[in-house]
Parts: C-alpha cells; sequence; structure tokens
DNA sequence: AAATATACTTACTTACTAGTAAGTAAGGAA
DNA sequence: TTCCTTACTTACTAGTAAGTAAGTATATTT
C-alpha cells in the first residue's frame, strides 16, 4: 500500500475527487472522470485507492486534517472571528458552484461502506466541535450572544452554512449572503463582509 | 403517453422512486430496484417513465402537489401551528430514515437535465413561500418572533429542517429533536411535541 | 551487477446502467 | 367482428461502472 512515497499523482487523485464530490456527488463520478482530466489510465487510480470506499475515505481524511489545522493556526483568534473565517471558506465553495462534504456525504450515507460512514461520522463530529467551541469562546468573550447550548446551537450554524451552499446553487447566489447575514445578526455581532479571491487558475 | 387511465402501477412507480431517492439518492437507485420490489420488469417501467428525468420530474410533482393541497387543508390554522405540523412531516421521514427531497436532490443537481432542474427550482421555491408564509401569518398573529424578512427567516427554517434530517441520520436521532426544539425557542413559541406514528406497514 | 520496490500501462472481466424494438394479451370502441 | 389502445413482457443494445491480472520502465537498495 503506497502511502508516504512519491505523493504528485496520489495528491491530484484525492485533490480532483474532492472537486467532483462537491460538484457531483460521490455516486455521479467515476475513476474515468479523474483519470480522463490527469490523462493517466484507469488502473493508475486503482494503484492508489483500490476501492472507491478507499479514496472517499481518503478525501474526508484531508478535510479533517484542514479541520485541525484551522483549529490550530485560528487559536488565537476571537470567537467570532473565527467563525467569520469558516464562512469565508464557505463563501469561496459557493461562488466555484460547489457544495460543502457534509452536504454532500450525508445525503448518500446509506449507501457508502461501514468504513466511510464510521469516518464521515467523524468528520461531521470534528467540524461540530469546532463551531461549538468558537461559539462557547465568542460566548465567553461577549462578541457572541445565545441562549442554550453551544453544541446545540453549533447545530444550526453549521446546518445554516450546509444549506446556503445547497440552496444557493439552486436559488442563486444571494442566498448565501442572506442566510449568513441573518445568522450573523442572531448571533447578534456585525454582518461579515465577504471578499471574492480570485481564482486559483489566475495565478 | 400514459397519464389518466389505469393509474396502480404507474402510482407505485412514483412512490417507490420518491422513498428510495429519499434513501440512496436520485443517482445511486436504478430502475432495476423499483422493477424488482414490484415484480414487474424493468421496461415495464420505462414505458411509464421514457426516461429517468421523466421519473425524477414526476416524483418533484407529486410533492408538488402535496405542499399545494397542505396550504389548502391547514389554511385555517395558525401560523405556528402549521409550522409545527410541517416540522411533524419532517419527523416522521426522519423515524424512517429517510431525508427530504431537497436534501436529497439539490447535491446533485449539476447531474440533472435541464428539466429537472428547473422542475426542483420550482419545487424548493414553493416550499420556501409556504414557509416564509406560515412566518408572517404567525408574526402578525403574535405568536412567532423574529427579525428581518419573513422570506430570509425562511431560509434558516427550512434550512434546518432539512439539516436535521441529514445529520440525525449521521449522528443520531436526537439531533432531530434538540435543533427543532431550539429552532422554535428562537422563534418565541413553545416547543412541540413529535407524535411517533405507528409506520405503514402495522396499518 | 542483481534484486527489489514504485508507479504505472495494457488488456481484460464482471456486473450493472439507461434505454429500445418487437411482440402479445386483454379490454373497449367502431 | 375487427381495430385500436393500454399495459405490459421478452430479448436485446450500447455504454459505463468498479475492479483485476499481468506486464513494464524507472529508480532505489543490496
Amino acid at each position: 500500500m503506497p502511502s508516504s512515497t512519491k505523493p504528485a499523482t496520489r495528491t491530484e487523485i484525492v485533490e480532483l475527487a474532492d472537486q467532483l464530490i462537491r460538484l457531483k456527488g460521490f455516486n455521479a463520478f467515476s475513476y474515468a472522470d479523474i483519470a480522463g482530466i490527469m490523462d493517466v489510465r484507469n488502473a493508475a487510480i486503482h494503484y492508489h485507492f483500490p476501492s472507491k470506499a478507499d479514496l472517499g475515505i481518503s478525501v474526508i481524511g484531508e478535510e479533517l486534517k484542514r479541520v485541525a489545522a484551522g483549529r490550530q493556526d485560528w487559536a488565537h483568534l476571537p470567537g467570532d472571528e473565527q467563525i467569520k473565517r469558516i464562512m469565508q471558506g464557505f463563501f469561496d465553495k459557493s461562488r466555484k458552484g460547489m457544495i460543502c462534504l457534509t452536504g454532500s456525504l450525508t445525503p448518500d450515507y446509506e449507501t457508502f461502506s461501514p468504513e466511510m460512514q464510521h469516518k464521515l461520522v467523524e468528520m461531521c463530529e470534528a467540524i461540530l466541535d469546532w463551531v461549538a467551541y468558537c461559539l462557547e469562546k465568542g460566548r465567553e468573550e461577549r462578541t457572541l450572544h445565545f441562549h442554550g447550548r453551544a453544541r446545540d446551537r453549533a447545530l444550526l450554524v453549521l446546518s445554516a452554512m450546509l444549506s446556503s451552499l445547497l440552496l444557493s446553487r439552486v436559488l442563486g447566489n444571494n442566498v448565501f449572503d442572506r442566510m449568513m447575514d441573518q445568522l450573523l445578526k442572531d448571533l447578534g455581532t456585525s454582518p461579515a463582509k465577504w471578499v471574492e479571491k480570485s481564482p486559483d487558475w489566475l495565478l
């Protein structure tokens, strides 16, 4: 099982799979899609990821790493600021017509292997944990205001971020802005300004 | 094109498709699944629904009928009561391990035919309209309390209902109850009690 | 220099996908 | 009685899915 040697191809496969999952869903993309873009054969992907579940688990694993890195890198920031930065990440995806992994993968949960289901649960809980931590931090800092448990509030916040991507793709981009504005107002903090980052392919 | 004659088979196909979409997603079920359950041949389904998109459009069409019927039948009820009944509908689905059509179909939006995409937009807007109407009604009746436009608030309410099904399947059933409790508290109304209906196959 | 591991390709299998063409039994209308 | 429609079945096509076995070039280790 290759894991730590030449990472170029392997990494590109995972990145492409991530994009395809966010665009079309796990059950709607195939190894052929990735192979076509990378100009390698189908079997090259099977070499790195014997089964599609292996690939899915790796995609989720990378997201878990990003969550862990975000928690570390932004640990010094106030809770409300962290929440707004997480939202900015969602904004970036929405402007590329992409949805979040939670919104893409949870609907297909029943079609996954037990291992992939477990990994998905792990991811959802990690994200929820982070959001709950930010909310509680913001409440202690008196910049965020809400009643009830931080964990329960995190469910509603994550819910809104997740759905804003689903619904803005269907009903128009302004849905994202409207929902996030309302959400931040509910939390008693100032609305954020979403910065339109230049797309990757321009850099 | 058959549409108004003997409806037994046709109706059963649409009902099964609806269940399969809510369980596994549109791209994860096949005509063979339905044919297997009904003990008819694949082609029988193609007779009623030449393409899979036709079937999808019919499933969405039935949901639109249910929304229209719900608006009519419950028109005499107060806004907060209507909201709670809509939530009860979501509760019923959640206890069957099913998600809502919006949560199942919007992630796969990009893989649909233009006609099916359009029908899905129609459905999302119809549901949103209804929720917004209930919220505004409840606000006028002074049983629901929120700031901002009813339409924007409806986005957050629909968002929470949608996600509660996605997340409770992954994180456990109590997620639904926790989210709906918080949501109703935010709207300044009393929490609802979800009645566990006996499953269809017992009646 | 020989052996081994890595990262593939070529060529293939099995299973399933949506979709179609042609035939047929049953019922109603002309 | 004949004709036509409805509601299928049987038998098929063409394409795609995930997955595999065997071979190969290149780099690394012994």
